[in-house]
DNA sequence: AACTAAATTGCAGTTATTACAATTAAAGAA
DNA sequence: TTCTTTAATTGTAATAACTGCAATTTAGTT
């Protein structure tokens, strides 16, 4: 709710109209955790918006970037994750199920970067990914394993 | 010479076979802090392979990641980027040029995970992307916007 | 109610990556 | 060296996420 305000009110600001596609999209982000794709926004719109257009998707997810309100993740190669918490926090997936969690980083290490690239580039933002293996994963695989051969402990590299 | 004689080796090891184009592929990217993309790959090749297939450069690409002689750089939606360096070190994008350049970061804070996310993954690498506008890139748009509108300082948000 | 710029839609592209079957070739044995 | 086996390479077709664009609709204003 004080999200899609926020987003309203930003979209105003930016001269941008209200339309019922944007204010679902606005919903359906508020305080959503789940880091839904595009296509997972699309078939959560779907219902009540029966020709909604993929196209519509994408353009305001990009409008709600530029207006700063989500956040793109990078983390894997097939497609986009879109976060509408832009507070500064990580992320972690697994390389087998794809599932993705929140990582609410306390060490508070300033990110303070070299000089040279200071002088070269103006920084805008920066992600920090984890990669692994969930718990659900490396159970299943032990699973499969254990037919042939001896199952091992949890911990196996990328 | 180092980095194709380790990954002969470890190739070896893994009982995958030495080809022309496995070793082509060892070579180009021996010592390379270009970051480049399978279809850097797949041109810098083609003149000495001039029937080598897109298949076999991602074959190859995965085969060397699996036996971790690189490190896939998620880094921009379009595009994946190898980078032989599997060491610890950061890298940064210009989002208007695709500039990509490495951040060999001092500031050893040692990441330390939450014991949620401890317990239901089991970690195999990170990686730290920042995201920014190279000089060359903010001094364009400078000009371009120049035509119309008054200059700015070279700091913008994404 | 009428107007107009902007948003949405429906498709048709684009592009990186993957799947797969047929051909070729590396590595070890004879 | 030649033979044999099995994996690697090739060529091509498929996949899937995203983008471009022209036509239609609509939000916001007068
Ligand atoms: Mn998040
Ligand atoms: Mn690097
Ligand atoms: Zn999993
Ligand atoms: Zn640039």
């Amino acid at each position: 709710m004080d999200y899609s305000h926020n987003m309203i009110r930003k979209f105003r600001e930016r001269g941008l109209k209200i339309t019922p596609q944007r204010l679902a999209i606005f919903n359906l982000l508020d305080g959503n955790t789940g880091h839904p794709t595009a296509e997972e926004i699309y078939s959560g719109l779907k219902k009540d918006f029966p020709n909604l257009s993929f196209t519509t998707v994408y353009n305001i997810l990009k409008s709600i970037k530029e207006a700063g309100g989500i956040q793109e993740l990078l983390i894997e190669r097939e497609r986009a994750h879109y976060d509408p918490d832009v507070s500064l926090h990580h992320h972690i997936i697994c390389t087998r199920c794809g599932k993705l969690r929140d990582i609410f980083y306390t060490n508070t290490s300033e990110m303070r970067l070299p000089d040279d690239i200071l002088k070269e580039f103006s920084v805008t933002g920066h992600q920090i990914h984890f990669y692994g293996v969930c718990r659900a994963c490396s159970e299943n695989e032990e699973e499969e394993e254990g037919k042939t051969a001896v199952p091992r402990e949890g911990a196996n590299a990328n």
